[in-house]
DNA sequence: CCCTGAAAGTTAACGGTGTTAGCAAATCTC
DNA sequence: GAGATTTGCTAACACCGTTAACTTTCAGGG
């Protein structure tokens, strides 16, 4: 039987663990912010946490396993800032709140850039993200943030379909189109979500990776005014 | 008096010095395709080279400065390698220049991931460009490219320049102005040039580095649906 | 022709990294 | 309290960037 001392969340060693994990995340990422990607590292993390280096595989198998839980733990951030963000507007609206979703999500990148670049520049900056892989879950927890606005506005709005839809895409959308809940999306509309990812995608990171430094202090007015197009394409105009 | 021996380029001991300066970085460059950034050493270089590490220093001062010099090297490969495909096309015809420039950015950025990634994933991925430093003016010579052929369309078609022109805008893009030979540009056309760049870069950009893999395994209709666009803001349709 | 001096490359060493093996202590379970 | 498990340690290995000091090579001037 379970000592006296348990939470509901099974076992106060196990609790102290969690604890544990929690603080090699925190530590990494204070090292990512404050000093850049190559600072997160073992020796370094274990330092500033009054332990050795080796402790830490009590906790991550690898370096590598240990970045790869951060990436999921930011994930998770993001949805959570973006989930927010959708209920500063009610849930009638899904065109003012998919807008509020979008500010978030470029709020989001501009004030954590290190995160951001971890999360959205990696697959060929280093290491593969392997499909079955534990960042691709959380991955689509936040990507599904985005992908459930849309098929709202689909319901409420009027996307209009694009006449030529490439058959070799039919294959990889109905994958996607199994990861969202509710009623079955036409290809088509997927399409049209898909490609406002793409144009979403883009506006935030060309400003974040710092591509538009050589012209722009600031690029706000640039990102509106995609943002309106994207809204325009969902079929939720500017009211 | 120099030595018989010498060539134009200027003394045999500076050739031999350029091939190795060269050598150095073609060996880089093919870790880093290998086996991806992190491969990139001084003392795998050194090695695959038949030397050791520290004789590298005669050459560069540090593994910065010799991966800035290979992100140089890399701009001006790319920055050639989209001017040999306007040159596929007529010069009276700015619209299909651009087209076909636009689309070998896509294709070389698809057949160099890895270098695509040091380009354009960098000033947040680690450490920072500085302002005068000498990966500066490379990334200028590839985006004169660009802003050129943009110029010239500017002449021959007709953009339509935005009403609503940003007011803080005005002083930074009066210094992309000034990089741009020939005749001034409007600022509201600039405006209209930027906003290109950013959707360009943010088309490549999303495909390159993976975030369109979960739907489509070939997102090159979407490309050129977005380039499309893309011809259209500068007054070049499709014909 | 040899002599000089710069250039190129070497080895040895320092502190940093990820990672493994083996051990000691603390803690939970019975 | 005894046994088992978890947690953290030290020592060590191979790799990294970087520096210092030394040797070798070799072009060029007297």
């Amino acid at each position: 039987m379970p000592s006296a001392s348990e939470t509901a969340a099974g076992g106060r060693r196990h609790r102290v663990r969690e604890e544990a994990l929690a603080e090699i995340l925190r530590t990494g990422r204070r090292l990512l912010v404050d000093e850049g990607p190559s600072a997160v590292t073992l020796r370094a993390i274990a330092r500033e946490m009054g332990m050795t280096a080796p402790g830490l595989y009590r906790y991550y198998a690898s370096h590598r396993d240990l970045i790869q839980a951060l990436t999921s733990h930011l994930y998770d951030e993001l949805a959570a800032a973006l989930a927010e963000a959708r209920e500063r507007r009610p849930a009638e609206e899904p065109g003012r709140q998919l807008r509020e979703v979008c500010r978030e999500l470029r709020r989001w990148a501009l004030a954590h850039p290190r995160e951001f670049g971890l999360l959205f520049a990696k697959p060929v900056t280093d290491a593969d993200t392997a499909p079955g892989s534990a960042a691709h879950d959380p991955s689509w927890r936040f990507g599904t943030v985005l992908l459930d606005l849309m098929v709202q506005l689909w319901h409420h709005g009027s996307i209009e379909p694009p006449n030529d839809l490439d058959p070799s895409w039919i294959v990889q959308l109905e994958e996607v189109r199994e990861h969202l809940a509710g009623e079955p999306v036409p290809l088509e509309i997927l399409y049209v979500f898909v490609s406002c990812w793409a144009r979403l995608y883009g506006a935030v990171a060309v400003e974040v990776f710092g591509h538009l430094d050589f012209a722009l202090t600031d690029p706000e007015p640039l990102f509106e005014h995609t943002l309106h197009d994207i809204l325009t394409a969902l079929g939720a105009s500017d009211r």
